[in-house]
DNA sequence: ATTACTAGCACTCGAGTAG
DNA sequence: TCTACTCGAGTGCTAGTAA
């Protein structure tokens, strides 16, 4: 990872703010940066060869847009950091329960997941996924946890397809254990999926659109 | 600041762990780091030349003792993310009440200082200081609280000599509004110097060697 | 005003190798 | 084995300048 591409991501969205979008020159984004004009320049086209960014040229100054690759970038570095210098702190998330659609259901049950989540997780899971939908307030949260490393589970292949591999973070809803599980190479959405041993929804007594809260029990190392 | 130096810290630090104490040879952090070996002790020599780290060359491999200017490195990168992503987030420390030989009287209570601290801490500080010595378990906290920007104090000069800048961070002890001052140019040390416009020492009934807890409001922007 | 290409200088990297 | 020097190649910087 080179260096100036972060040095220059960190500056962007230090002025964009939450919105992750700004309006600035190649040249003050160079005296931002201390650097020359054409160095910034060229730090742009890189970030948008990488689709760190978005850029639309407009009358004045180019708009640039923060593409959600540049925000993982700077979680994961923060990740980086709570892992080096052992800093352990627990996240809480919320969000509304969402039906599923089963497809959660027809990934997990393949027995080569299956077999991983009871050797790594030491759970066998509940043939279903609950899926909830993040609520906006917390999606640097969601960020930030998607940009740990957490429980590696492998892809494999079958004749049909591949399927790809899977990171789990151990959680806990209402002290029911739990983990929420992602694909490893996915966009970001505000959707999570999460698995137990138990049937939570009935568990829970959940349904659709009930807002709960989940908390993770992160592990750094 | 180069990226390179910034890699280098992370790694020794990741494998060093608390202790800040490693055996490494060049090599193995050329692995480690996915470099040459030349590469890697290049590194580790910029690094003792900037006073990053300390080195004794043993038998076998050379013992790197991570001062703390590397830390500081690391957790000034933490702060610039929480700055930069606008996480907030509120400190606690806990530490014992020392009796500050007076020196903190003589430096707050010169004009240049005193005028400042009425302009932008909106105080006329009590003339002294309350010293605490910091507990071992936050001294992490303590390190990223000194890496943060803080409100700037500035230095000056009078015929004698040259007083340097400070640095205020907003907190509180059991509800009373005080300000923890840094000197901008020092070495670490675990006691700190809290000002107030109460004479806490009183006002808080406190005897040297108690135990008191203070929490820093930090406002990153 | 802008952005960004080209050219030349400077810095960094790793291979070879000395101590 | 170690660490670390030299040197050639490659990368990245800025000044000049085109569009």
């Amino acid at each position: 990872m080179n260096s100036t591409i972060y040095e220059t991501i960190k500056t962007l969205k230090r002025i964009a703010g939450e919105k992750n979008i700004l309006y600035i020159s190649s040249n003050e984004l160079a005296k931002e940066m201390n650097v020359s004009q054409q160095t910034a320049s060229r730090m742009i086209i890189e970030l948008l060869d990488d689709k760190y960014i978005d850029r639309k040229m407009e009358n004045r100054k180019q708009k640039i847009i923060l593409m959600e690759k540049s925000l993982d970038t700077l979680y994961k570095e923060l990740n980086d950091l709570y892992s080096i210098l052992e800093i352990n702190q627990s996240f809480e998330m919320k969000g509304n329960i969402k039906n599923g659609l089963g497809e959660g259901k027809y990934y997990i049950s393949k027995k080569e997941y299956m077999d991983q989540f009871y050797d790594k997780l030491k759970i066998k899971p509940y043939y279903g996924t609950l899926n909830i939908k993040i609520l906006p307030e917390y999606e640097n949260i969601l960020r930030q946890i998607r940009g740990a490393e957490g429980i590696h589970i492998e892809g494999f292949k079958d004749k049909e397809r591949t399927f790809g591999g899977v990171k789990c973070f151990n959680a806990h809803i209402d002290g029911i254990k739990c983990f929420i599980i992602f694909p490893e190479r996915s966009n970001y959405t505000d959707i999570i999926e999460i698995i137990s041993d138990r049937y939570l929804r009935e568990t829970l007594n959940l349904k659709d659109n009930d807002i709960i809260k989940i908390n993770i029990d992160f592990n750094f190392n």
